[in-house]
DNA sequence: CAAAATAGGACTAAAATAGTCCTGTTAACT
DNA sequence: AGTTAACAGGACTATTTTAGTCCTATTTTG
């Protein structure tokens, strides 16, 4: 299962619910009451978005976090790379170097491909696009591979 | 990191080197040798790629194993499924239900768009394009939205 | 100055992954 | 027939990652 954290979750989820109110603030022990999930994770979740700037904050009492921007500017890709760092399928795709087999890999190359793809694919679902109905979502289509390539890193 | 597991990695790789002479036979030792790697462990990758018949193979003294069939059949989703699980982002989108946040949740019809997304992408790229040299793969290029959904678990 | 928030980092516990090993089966070769 | 080279399958262990908690400092309102 190719897999993304908890975390990455219920980042999603806190910030679905903040972009059906826009502009709203909400403390993060509000939205762990809302949400049934423990104050310090909330707390962890939410700190990692701001500190990516997806969320804007409020210090001090009666302060709180709102959506930096239109839930249509937040891409797939900026939630996962908040939260779980560089999207990157393997290590050497983040650094170039260092990997036991270097030498001989010659595989290192096609990982971009295969990353590109991913990205790509992450970089074109938005919180908008979530929060919408799912019906309103497009169906099963063949995309030929010429039109999925790119994207190092956004 | 989006990430997926050194097992995969080390999968690719070998299929990678196994296309580049079709139908030529390789012991599990013979693979290990060549990459430097674990026989134990490219044993086990092994397996699994032949247990989802990716790989054919044949038993006894001077067997070994070959691809199942030509390099542009083999999607990147397969190996992936062969070497992690089905492709799913979240346990939720995997077996739909008992989430300890389900009640409220709402978000798991939308980790299906994404889901698809990725999938997506991940059955328009098949061994065949990572033998090619990468400079043959295309660059960026925006896709639609509506060009990308679908693919309920191919 | 007290209370309600966020900021940031350290620590612990739990879960997933990687890696190893063992025992059984199949087939070739002598 | 016996030995050897290979695959099949599963169990186990160690390592690494991830999740979750907690503590201390800072900011701002009332």
């Amino acid at each position: 299962m190719l897999r993304i954290g908890k975390l990455t979750d219920y980042g999603v989820l806190l910030l679905t619910d903040m972009a059906a109110a826009p502009g709203e603030l909400r403390s993060a022990t509000e939205l762990a009451d809302k949400h049934h999930l423990g104050g310090a994770t909330v707390a962890k979740v939410i700190k990692l978005l701001s500190k990516a700037q997806l969320l804007e904050t409020v210090r001090g009492s009666g302060g709180g976090y709102r959506l930096c921007c239109e839930a249509s500017a937040i891409r797939m890709s900026d939630i996962i790379a908040a939260l779980e760092g560089p999207i990157a399928l393997t290590e050497c795709s983040v650094h170039d170097g260092n990997c036991s087999i270097e030498s001989d890999c010659g595989v290192r190359t096609h990982w971009q491909v295969i990353n590109n793809a991913v990205s790509s694919a992450l970089n074109n679902v938005t919180l908008a696009d979530l929060v919408k109905p799912a019906s309103a979502m497009p169906q099963e289509q063949h995309i030929p591979l010429t039109a999925v390539g790119g994207l190092s890193r956004a």
